[in-house]
Order: structure tokens, then sequence, then C-alpha cells
DNA sequence: GTTTTTTTTTGCCAAATGGCAAATAATTTC
DNA sequence: GAAATTATTTGCCATTTGGCAAAAAAAAAC
């Protein structure tokens, strides 16, 4: 288990960069396992993050409470992923937002102090780390802006072909919020859609 | 003139690290004045990037045609921000947007060559370049992802708040796009608000 | 396996936005 | 500066989405 866990995380460094054996062996030495139930943070806001998840297997939500003090889910961590505040986790001051699981969760914990030594023993470590960052930023900018002119039926559509089996799963307020509609709006579209 | 735009980028690059005067000497050998007048295009879609743009003044847009033929405008970018499609750039692949100056800017240029040198040669460089990319990336996903869950009113409200000027003087079309809603909607807001 | 609580669906109507075409207004061209 | 072109506004009506509350369904607690 932890073994596959831990390739699965190699693997995907090793998209953006070489690693040696000693080094793959210092990283996979510092991965440690974190398994999350359902409903369980992985971090909260008001706290400073002071580790990164690598989700091996399951899915996490970003959420966040707007001015009007409802809770926005601003978006899903598939699997084979970094989740982490990653703007205050940079700038070491309080998140504002809350990453959770919305299945049970397989993490790979990296805590500040071992990214730290990790940048400071592996050549290139920080550059696989700067192409993952940018890669998921964009990633999300490429997702989010074309939302904004697609109608509700559509984003539900598109959450549907990227999570087939979550929409059911999970409370109808987060996938509402995500999408930007009520959830009595997203109740009819499930219906006009079957 | 130029003087005062090479300072306005070393001072903007200053905030993400430090540099020494023979390293911001050589930034500023490196970095040329692009003039750009209204309505010109800095980079076009189907080439790969081999610039990115430093706006001293003036403001850009970033737009592409979605899958019903229709241009959209992702965003906008102000002065004293880096402008390039930063995934065909770091990917060397072709874009598949169009950046567009929407008033006259003047841009300072670093090409992929300098951009190479600059990394080669200043300790700390790549670091800067991480730092602002993520920056920027952030803000963008900050910006965007409220904008779902607010109606098209407020969405044009903020866009006044950040470019105040700059609303009747471009076309209707892009700024209706970016807001993800109709021309003519558009229209009868602007009316309303009135 | 009831009872309680929470979540989702539905009805009703209002408000927001879209689609299309025609009318104005603004800009460009000659 | 008149004509032609382009951009914006407006009218009309359809569709989408919101707001609120009640009903129904599902889940949790006992």
């Amino acid at each position: 288990m932890t073994f596959i866990a831990m390739d699965n995380l190699i693997n995907y460094l090793l998209q953006f960069g070489q690693l040696n054996q000693q080094q793959i062996d210092l990283i996979k030495s510092k991965a440690k396992v974190l398994e999350l139930k359902k409903d369980e943070y992985f971090s909260e806001a008001g706290k400073i993050p002071k580790r990164v998840a690598f989700i091996d297997t399951g899915i996490l939500r970003v959420c966040y409470y707007n001015s009007k003090g409802e809770e926005i889910t601003k978006y899903f961590i598939d699997k084979h992923n970094f989740a982490v505040d990653i703007n205050s986790f940079n700038q070491k001051i309080p998140s504002s937002e809350y990453v959770q699981a919305i299945t049970d969760c397989s993490l790979l914990i990296l805590s500040t102090d071992a990214l730290t030594e990790l940048s400071l023993t592996i050549i290139g470590w920080d550059n696989i780390i700067s192409q993952i960052t940018s890669k998921a930023l964009i990633e999300k900018v490429n997702k989010l802006s074309p939302m904004l002119s697609e109608d509700a039926t559509t984003r539900y559509q598109e959450f549907l072909d990227k999570f087939p089996t979550l929409a059911n799963r999970i409370p109808l307020s987060y996938l509402a919020s995500y999408l930007g509609i009520t959830q009595s709006s997203l109740s009819r579209i499930r219906k006009n859609i079957r």
C-alpha cells in the first residue's frame, strides 16, 4: 500500500525533472502517510499551513466563507495532485481556506522542514516544485475562465465528466457553490438532465 | 522615459528577491523597449512565444476563441505586471491566446535568450521568476473564483473599480465576454447603473 | 424501527440574462 | 462633411436562475 503510494508520488515528480535513486530514497524517507476519513480537514482557515499533501487516493475540496458568510467550494482536487493553500504556505501567513476530504483519502505528507531539506539537498527540486505549482495554477485558471460564459447546466455536466461518481455522494451545497448557483437551481438542473 | 521604465522593472523585481548593482545593470542591458499602439498585438495564437513583456504603461488583454468561435477576453493585464502566455512560453508550444494592447503601451521586453542568460548568471533569478509567476496566477484564480457566484452587475462594478477609465474606451464586446455576458446585457447593466 | 434532524426537491413567482432584430449612435472612409 | 461602416442601445419575448417556504426524501440518532 504505502509502497505503491510512494511510487505514485515519485512518478509524478519525475514528470517534472530528473531524480537519481539516492534522491528518490530521500524523498521517500521524508514523505509520511496520512489517512483522512471523509469530511475530515487537512488544513483550516486561520492557521499557517505547515505541510503539503500529495493525494494518493480520494478527493479533497478547498472552500472558504465569502463576505456574505456563505461557504463557497472553490475547487476540487483529484488524486495524484498536491493539495495546499500555496499562497499562505509560501508566504507563511494564515490561510483563508479550508481543505477537506470529501471522500476517504490516503495522502502523502511533506512537512515544511522536509521540503526545506529537499530543496537544499536536491539540485533541481525547486525547479520541479515551481513547475508543479504553475501547472496546477494554470489548470485552475483555464478551468475557471470558460465557466463564466457557460450556463449552469453545462458547468454541471463538465463536473460530471471530470468526477463521474462524485455528484451524488457529496452534499448538494458543495457542488452548487462551486458551480456558482443555488442548491435549488442545481436540483432542478439535475431533474432536467434525467 | 526609458530610464524610469527600467527602474520600474527593477523595483518590481526587487519585491521578490535581492539583486546587486551588477545584476541590475545586466538586467537593464537585456531589457528592450517596445511601444505598442492601441489594438496592436504583442503575441498571437498559433505562435510559440519568444519573449515576455513588462508593462510600463498601458493595459493589455488576453483573448482566445472558444469552441463556438466566439472571441473571449480572458483577462486584462495592468501596468507593472508581466504579460506572457506562461504555459506556452514554458513548454515552448504554440500559444492558444492573443495578447493585445487595448491602450497605447510602453513595454520592456525580455527575450528567451535574455531570460536564459539571466537565469544562468543571476543566483536567485529563477526563484524571483517563480514567485512572480505563482503570484500572478494566484491572483487570477482568486479573481475568477468569486466571479462565478456574483451577478453580472457586481462583476461589472468590480471591473470599474479596477479599471475606472477603461470601461468606455474599449469595445463593449471585450468587456462583455470577460464578464461572461452578452453585449446587450452589458449595455442594459450600464444603463441601469446610471 | 421510530423519531429527529438534515438534505433535497418542488411550487410559486420575481429578477436576471439571452436571442434576435431593428433603431440609434459613433466612428471611419472617402 | 456626406456616405458607409461599425458599435451600441433598445424592444420584445423566451429562458435561466434566484428567493422563499413547504413538502418530500434521506440520513442520523435514539
